[in-house]
RNA sequence: GGUCCCGUAGCUCAGUUGGAUAGAGCAACAGCCUUCUAAGCUGUGGGUCACACGUUCGAAUCGUGUCGGGAUCACCA
């Protein structure tokens, strides 16, 4: 349990039995003491002052004596100003959450809840490669994978790939009339870049198409049905769902090379997945939905046999499920899916990885689900992301402002190896542990730049400031690991429990610090929200560099104090690297 | 136009179940390495929390309105 919580219960048992009326934690408020007062939590006591009919003082000092009497192990003292009780809590306390806590790895997570959770994240086209902002979707989706493991819940990571429909068809018609044969293989190319080019190169012939049509007299948006490459991918769209064999051989064939390039990214950047959905497979899924939709009475059926759901009575529009040639559209799809993924895996939570673009249609696949009464719908949670902009603007694959994923990967690391001789503190490292540093510390910088921001909003990806590795970066918290790793390779605690002792201001903060860290773990996990962590890591990293220069380990004022520092100290680098490798970033020993 | 989201320091972001004088980083300036890794630490300057009204003992946080920015409202996915 956390200081915080504690200390919520014994109020709530002072106050009741102070006042024989029952009281709960939301009757008051505990925050953590600004600095510039003496105590390390404040109980607010004005909320409290009305219903007990007293002065702030007094309730504060009846309060204040009570708890001192009562939990004596727990607090040392007390003080009064304006309606704010702060509490000091006992040293005591402090090193018993050292010695206790100090070495053990699991620190912060939950117990087991016997809950199966999926995420599905990345879900990538398969008609280009990966960018900026699928990094987004794959550092959080990865992350909140991993907060909800360290929370008890066990996880099935799936990914759909969006592998079929007009966008592939592109790419396929412009390699069929530009490409010669090329291959991946005979250009040196990768796969997933090779595919992408040729889907540039259709919409680069699409525009000159469109343009000649124009000038011959035509009208722009005929023009734009009429251009011929337009009409072949048109047509190659039927022939693939009618199954005509070279198209579905070319079809294997390209994804083939884009799911070698995948992967390769993937690898790289450490996404998994225990489970692939293919749109390929999916995409015919829910016809029996809509059969049950329409005998409910949920659905209706129009004249010319399309099927329709009218949500304009919970404010929202009217909404297509069936085409009038009788397949299913994105959201019929989508419920087919949801079904298709509670049937096999028997999951109580579903967690969708998805950019806020898509907020009303999952607002709306949601609430169809309850509508149809399907046994999964209120488990939906639709995590939002906003979209990674640029200073000068949002990303635009027409005009090449794409950050390409693994062009800005082999950036960074260029830059954490120019970095990293410029200071000349690992010379003795081997070529592969270098390469190995390099990669830590640039998808360090990476990830930490995305995650440590909130999920909902929107955020600039600057790229200066994304390579620098000072500040609050991810590689100043890698750093800081290394640091105490440094010290603790030099001496081990002799100990693994220190005597009650005098802490200095900074040694406490630090404890107070390590000790939140369940708390917040915990918060980020019902919050969806890994910048919790991120941001609590940081804090702690900033926290023990202050201490670290302010405090030597080594040479401490005495024996006692150098023992319970070299505690603190294998209690933060514990801390600072499971906090880390929840936001999939790993920590060096030495850089 | 309807619905939803956002607006905090020059820039990027914390802080939002209402609590004390709104915090970090970057950028600027001034200091600190013969002592555990200076990718660090300490200090200075920098704010009409978009604006207005309201609720409250107390509002960046809640409500209403205004302004500004964004997303979405396809027989696309």
């Amino acid at each position: 349990m956390g200081m915080q919580q504690q200390i919520q219960e014994a109020a709530i048992n002072a106050l009741q039995q102070l006042s024989g009326k029952p009281f709960t934690a939301k009757d008051f408020q505990i925050n953590k003491t600004k600095p510039e007062f003496e105590g390390d939590y404040t109980i607010v006591l004005f909320s409290l002052l009305k219903p007990l009919g007293k002065s702030p003082d007094a309730l504060g000092n009846e309060l204040g004596k009570f708890l001192l009497e009562h939990n004596a192990e727990l607090f040392s003292s007390y003080n009064i100003i304006k309606g704010f009780l702060n509490l000091v809590v006992s040293d005591g306390y402090w090193t018993s959450v050292l010695s206790r806590n100090y070495n053990d790895v699991c620190f912060g997570t939950g117990a087991q809840k016997h809950k199966k959770v999926m995420v599905e994240y990345s879900s990538p086209n398969t008609n280009k490669p990966l960018h900026l902002g699928h990094l987004r979707n794959n550092f959080l989706g990865w992350s909140i994978a991993e907060i909800y493991k360290a929370n008890g819940y066990a996880i099935v990571k799936t990914c759909i790939v969006n592998d079929r429909g007009i966008h592939i068809c592109k790419s396929m018609i412009a390699w069929q009339l530009f490409a010669n044969g090329a291959t991946p293989q005979s250009t040196n190319t990768k796969g997933d870049h090779f595919v992408g080019d040729y889907y540039v190169k259709f919409n680069d012939e699409y525009k000159r198409q469109v343009e000649e049509l124009i000038s011959n007299g035509m009208d722009k948006a005929t023009a734009e049905k009429e251009a011929p490459i337009m009409k072949a991918t048109q047509q190659m769209l039927l022939d693939w769902e009618a199954g005509k064999p070279d198209v579905m051989e070319l079809w294997k064939t390209m994804n083939s090379w884009v799911y070698a390039g995948f992967d390769e990214t993937y690898k790289r950047i450490g996404s998994d997945f225990d489970k692939a959905y293919y749109e390929s497979n999916t995409y015919l899924l829910g016809k029996k939905t809509v059969e049950e939709g329409l005998q409910k009475n949920v659905f209706v059926k129009k004249d010319d046999n399309s099927v329709w759901i009218d949500l304009t009575a919970d404010g929202l529009d009217e909404k297509i499920v069936q085409r009038k040639d009788g397949t299913s559209v994105y959201m019929t799809q989508d419920i087919g899916l949801a079904q298709q993924k509670y049937e096999e895996y028997k999951i109580d939570e579903s967690i969708y990885v998805i950019g806020d673009e898509q907020n009303y249609h999952m607002k709306v696949l949601q609430l169809i689900c309850k509508k149809l009464g399907l046994p999964y719908a209120d488990s939906i949670y639709h995590l939002s992301y906003g979209m990674v902009e640029l200073p000068t603007g949002k990303m635009k694959s027409r005009e090449g402002t794409v950050v390409d994923a693994d062009d800005l990967l082999n950036e960074m690391e260029s830059v954490a190896q120019q970095k990293t001789e410029e200071l000349g503190k690992v010379k003795d490292f081997t070529a592969e542990e270098l390469k190995e540093l390099y990669k830590t510390l640039s998808l360090g910088a990476l990830k930490y730049y995305l995650l440590r921001v909130d999920p909902k909003k929107k955020m600039i990806f600057n790229p200066e400031e994304s390579i620098d590795f000072h500040g609050h970066t991810g590689p100043f918290i890698q750093y800081t690991h290394a640091r105490i790793k440094s010290i603790l390779r030099k001496e081990k605690a002799q100990r693994n429990e220190v005597q009650e002792t005098p802490l200095l201001p900074l040694e406490k903060e630090l404890l107070i610090t390590l000790e939140s860290y369940p708390t917040i773990l915990d918060q980020a996990c019902k919050e969806h929200d890994p910048s919790h962590i991120a941001n609590y890591v940081y804090h702690l990293a900033k926290t023990y560099n202050s201490f670290y220069t302010e405090h030597s380990v080594m040479n401490a004022e005495s024996e006692e104090k150098k023992q319970l520092r070299l505690l603190i100290c294998e209690f933060t680098a514990n801390v600072i690297a499971g906090a880390m490798q929840l936001l999939g970033i790993s920590v060096p020993e030495r850089m």
